[in-house]
DNA sequence: CGCAATTCGTTGATTACTCAACAAATCAAT
DNA sequence: ATTGATTTGTTGAGTAATCAACGAATTGCG
């Protein structure tokens, strides 16, 4: 992987946060390139040399995300639920603004989804119905069940300020999701 | 004044910032110019491109400081004692990392003994010993007396984690000052 | 509607930054 | 004192960001 240019990662890393910011302010169809330009505190054309427009610098915060995300569900595979929860907690607390803005705020429901669809896809690898207290249980209906709670939950402690450390959250998360899968 | 191209605002800011952070850290002495790139996140060929070493950097840091604050200075002239001594202490306040590491710390000697200079100066402008409470006095011995007093009263603030707000601060030390001057 | 004002997306010329490489200077330790 | 390793300050080629300017598209208001 050639490394990047300093300069590439730092204006994209300024204008992402910036339209992070923008959005926990105000709707994102008030939010203007400008807007955005001022925010991160670079030039308005500089925004149109790493992206198409606002929904297109959107979608790739987003993509991003899911893919930190996989990324260490991979390398948590041989955690045990709560241990990897918990640093999917942390995640979502040291990302506080980007989530929060995301899950909280009407209208971002595209990414719920997105988020949504990427936990039913990674609990789908964890269930096994051949076998153990699962079996003669339906895979779609446990993927769904345990999916949506976990979104579920997620969303309700971000919206309500993470009123629980991180690890504590992973704890009752995570003895909950093995009662399950 | 033209307008500086805003790539030149952000990397000085980030390199000042970079430096100021370091020697609340470690000693002046131990810092390397590529620590200081390296905490900037900037090519270490950058700061040559504005500064000749660390110790011109350092010097264009304070000199910086002491403009800031002769401008404010200036435009305070019609205001009291206290509300300019409030801008002044949150000035300090909102570049405590400056301040506390350049008061605070042995060897950074050479700043107080600027900011020293510097307060010398302002105080002359005030005090006039033709009439009023200061007929009789020695200039000299008063514009002493007030600044090693304000300096040094600033410095025990910032050596001590400022236990007062900037302005409770002012009014104290403001009060002190128009008995003087 | 019609007009004014923004905003948009793109352009081209210029500039600051990056990166790798270099020799010289400084430092550390035996 | 001699070696080896950092650090320094400089170079040149390449690249990303800046800025001003543009017509076109949108928006907002009387």
């Amino acid at each position: 992987m050639p490394k990047v240019d300093r300069r590439i990662t730092k204006s994209q890393e300024a204008i992402k946060k910036a339209l992070i910011e923008l959005m926990s302010e105000k709707s994102f169809d008030d939010i203007t390139i400008q807007d955005i330009a001022d925010r991160a505190n670079v030039n308005r054309g500089t925004i149109y040399l790493h992206y198409l427009d606002k929904f297109d610098l959107l979608d790739k915060i987003m993509e991003e995300h899911i893919n930190n995300m996989s990324n260490f569900c991979e390398s948590a595979t041989e955690m045990d639920y709560i241990e990897s929860t918990v640093h999917c907690m942390e995640y979502f607390k040291g990302n506080y603004l980007f989530f929060s803005t995301m899950l909280a705020s009407e209208g971002a429901q595209y990414f719920r989804s997105q988020f949504l669809k990427f936990n039913i896809e990674e609990f789908k690898k964890d269930v096994d119905i051949t076998k153990g207290k699962n079996a003669d249980q339906n895979e779609d209906v446990i993927v769904q069940f345990v999916a949506n709670a976990y979104v579920g939950v997620v969303e309700w402690w971000l919206k309500n300020g993470m009123p629980y450390p991180p690890r504590a959250m992973a704890e009752k998360v995570g003895d909950l999701l093995e009662r399950i899968v």
